[in-house]
DNA sequence: CCATTAGTTCCAAAGTTTTAAAACTACTTA
DNA sequence: TAAGTAGTTTTAAAACTTTGGAACTAATGG
């Protein structure tokens, strides 16, 4: 576990290792790129709550995150979802991000 | 997140984002089938805590238990982790591209 | 039988994560 | 400049996870 490769793996592991963050994702990898706003209709979660979750995709780099005006646009970063969790895309096929 | 395959994903994901968890899966696909007795020097875990990591293990279906006289053998299920992070077994047997 | 071995299960403490309310910040628009 | 919007940060409570000691169970060997 001193290995780099391996912290980095864990940690995205656990961010996927919860229904929220997993269904974030997921959402992101079919839609596209998406404000927080977007979500709203589709959790019962708080807006902190949301953002704590955000924050924990962001670190484990599975989400970049891009400023623009009052919003926060959220994507999924397909380079490390290829090299942790390939399945996630293969699975969730619409990744037509471009 | 009513979808099985969802829910068996996240539970995979859960599993694996434990760095001891992580490690034992490791080293099982490394070794191939190890009884508990094989951990004892490579951690520093006690037995009840090391018990529960792999009854998580299991109920993610990542390994399979085996009871044969005194000791139970454990190997990793290729099956779970083809379906939900192939990245783990490509990487870890022989981890020569990196 | 009885002792030993290789574990599991039960329990409570310690640690971590998740959550929402309240307070805050940054940007936009009137 | 004031008001509103779209979030973040802070805080604290509730829920969950991790841990080891003690007690237990099941199999083996005298």
């Amino acid at each position: 576990m001193k290995d780099d490769f391996d912290k980095k793996a864990v940690r995205v592991f656990k961010a996927l290792g919860d229904p929220n963050r997993y269904s974030i994702l997921k959402l992101l990898i079919e839609k596209g790129e998406l404000s927080c706003a977007d979500f709203d209709g589709k959790t019962t979660l708080s807006k902190p709550a949301m953002s704590h979750h955000y924050r924990i995709l962001e670190n484990a780099a599975l989400i970049d995150v891009r400023k623009e005006g009052l919003h926060y646009y959220m994507k999924a970063n397909i380079e490390t979802l290829e090299k942790f969790v390939p399945s996630f895309i293969e699975t969730h096929p619409s990744k037509k991000n471009r």
